[in-house]
DNA sequence: CTGAAAGCGCTAACAT
DNA sequence: ATGTTAGCGCTTTCAG
């Protein structure tokens, strides 16, 4: 009580009249010992204010307690709903996240392998589709989900319906009459970027619709890169009257340098983004997107991953979420 | 390197022939050690692939290398850059960031004290202005660094000249001309909340412009309450031509329902938030706002935190990080 | 059902 | 400058 020392196990087998065995294992496994010593043990701890010491329990139990999640900007709000739910899993598993920025900063691959290696982590979720799979492999690293596409690998993954998204974006415009729809793509060499276009170019051409190399503007998921796309759409000659972007930022940046410049949208184009982030609903018009439920995939994520770490694998199930087409005011007919 | 078991300190102190006492000095004061012995210790650390167990060298330095960081909710992108600010301090310093959502989930005050007093922790980073300032009082609770106002509290603390960027945006408004101004606040009981609207009025007072409660609308940052604020100004009998809000998020939900029925920005209505949140310079019109840097905001958190880790006091430095105005295309001149 | 004892891997006195 | 030694606080056989 009047000490300022945290209380150890120790000092609650010497109050209960136990030994520490006995004190570890009611708190660990209650049900093993016989309810008088439990309640004794019990009140001990209340009186003493014990709290198992976290490090000493993971040196001895050689694990670490830690969950690593991977991703490229921890300032990307993209990001912040999925590890909302990866922690509301980890936390009540007593697994702590240890977030790793694999862009900012130098030397990131470098990091990026010591903290494999190192032992520092007992699972990993990877949320950065940039990353070499072979980084990933190698005995020393733990038990790993992939939370985004990745060409070749079969390590688990959580994924969302990307190439099905773009197409019901297409569909979408296509029913509403567009006929010239272009395509602001993600940065080159990233999954998403791939799936998503490769997605849009084939539904163009299940609707037996044109697709034009033009109206493929390289982006890289940024409202600046939007608002980039917006000025090359406008220096185009032939310009699509409606566009479906890779991510809602990037729409979001293409949608007010548009009407920055006095094009109305939908009346002049209509606009597509990817992800339905917060902001989409409150824009004038609001942003018709492709749903991704954020939090959801964080959820199966670590769900997967504590099963991974739990039967001592490597190997684990994989799961596709749905997505959902989002009609709001920025999508309207073709003109004409 | 066969062996998939990582190396511990032993090994490497039996492949250079040394004791693991010269091994662990090598690695962490190098020049106590003569050139010789370093350098054979360090090639055998290459050959075994040889790191430090965290866990267990916390364990015997009686630290946890971990900072908790406390924010109401991490799915909030505010928060993100200010994460990365204090990432890019903790990291460097091997410290990791332990990241705990005080609102999401129940309990959470529980949860909160369980976490303060587990010893979990080397430090502490308070993101959440609503936390009670008891809390963080008691001899187990570790050094804290507050990131927000705090009526009351001597704690350490970075803040953000609150009531003086709501001066600014009421100054600017001023300056154009307006003489109706109304303010949308934070949730009650929030610091940030109380600090800016006072900072409203007394701006207000010194230009001589009344204060009308009726142009004082409750908000809580979401971009719904923004929303809400908007469809309240439209029912007001004598309407305020400017607003000026307590975060950015709240003036784009205000600004997308104004636009939604018809009422012009800046024509009608002048709209300031407050933070400088990416999108504020993407949206059309562009956002006036007043900008909080957060990533160094972040920094200086961590920074501070740092020092009083190494000089293991519970006292530091407090800072007041400085905010401007960012005049954009959503404030214009009072119309008549 | 409970206790004794042996470490997990590392660091920091203390010796030499 | 280096080695010896004693734990940090906990869990887990292994005996009883």
């Amino acid at each position: 009580m009047m000490d300022s020392k945290i209380a150890t196990i120790q000092d609650v087998a010497r109050v209960a009249g136990v030994s520490t065995a006995t004190v570890s294992r009611t708190i660990s496994k209650p049900d093993v010992v016989a309810k008088a010593t439990r309640e004794a043990v019990l009140s001990a701890v209340a009186e003493t204010g014990y709290r198992v010491n976290t490090t000493a329990s993971n040196l001895r139990r050689q694990r670490t307690g830690t969950v690593l999640v991977l991703l490229p900007n921890i300032a990307n709000p993209f990001f912040s709903q999925i590890l909302a739910g990866l922690a509301s899993v980890l936390t009540p598993a007593e697994y702590s996240m240890l977030i790793a920025d694999t862009q900012t900063g130098p030397d990131a691959d470098q990091r990026l392998t010591h903290y494999l290696t190192s032992g520092q982590a007992d699972g990993l979720v990877v949320l950065d589709g940039t990353l070499s799979p072979e980084t990933l492999s190698g005995p020393l690293v733990p038990p790993a989900v992939l939370v985004c596409e990745w060409m070749g690998s079969t390590l688990p993954s959580v994924r969302v319906e990307n190439a099905r998204g773009a197409a019901l974006a297409v569909n979408h415009l296509a029913d509403l009459g567009h006929r010239k729809i272009g395509h602001v793509t993600g940065p080159p060499g990233n999954v998403l970027t791939e799936t998503r276009r490769d997605g849009f170019c084939r539904a163009l051409a299940d609707r037996g619709l044109p697709v034009h190399d033009d109206w493929i503007l390289e982006g890289d998921f940024t409202m600046d890169s939007g608002a980039a796309a917006a000025r090359a759409w406008c220096h185009l000659e032939d310009r699509p009257t409606a566009l479906f972007l890779s991510s809602d930022e990037m729409a979001i940046g293409c949608m007010g340098a548009l009407q920055s410049r006095g094009i109305r949208v939908p009346e002049d184009v209509s606009i597509v983004g990817f992800d339905n982030i917060e902001i989409a609903q409150h824009l004038s018009p609001g942003l018709t997107t492709i749903r991704q439920p954020r939090t959801d995939i964080g959820v199966r994520a670590a769900e997967i991953l504590m099963d991974m770490i739990a039967s001592k694998t490597k190997d684990g199930q994989s799961e596709i979420i749905t997505v959902h087409l989002i009609p709001r005011g920025s999508t309207g007919p073709a003109p004409e």
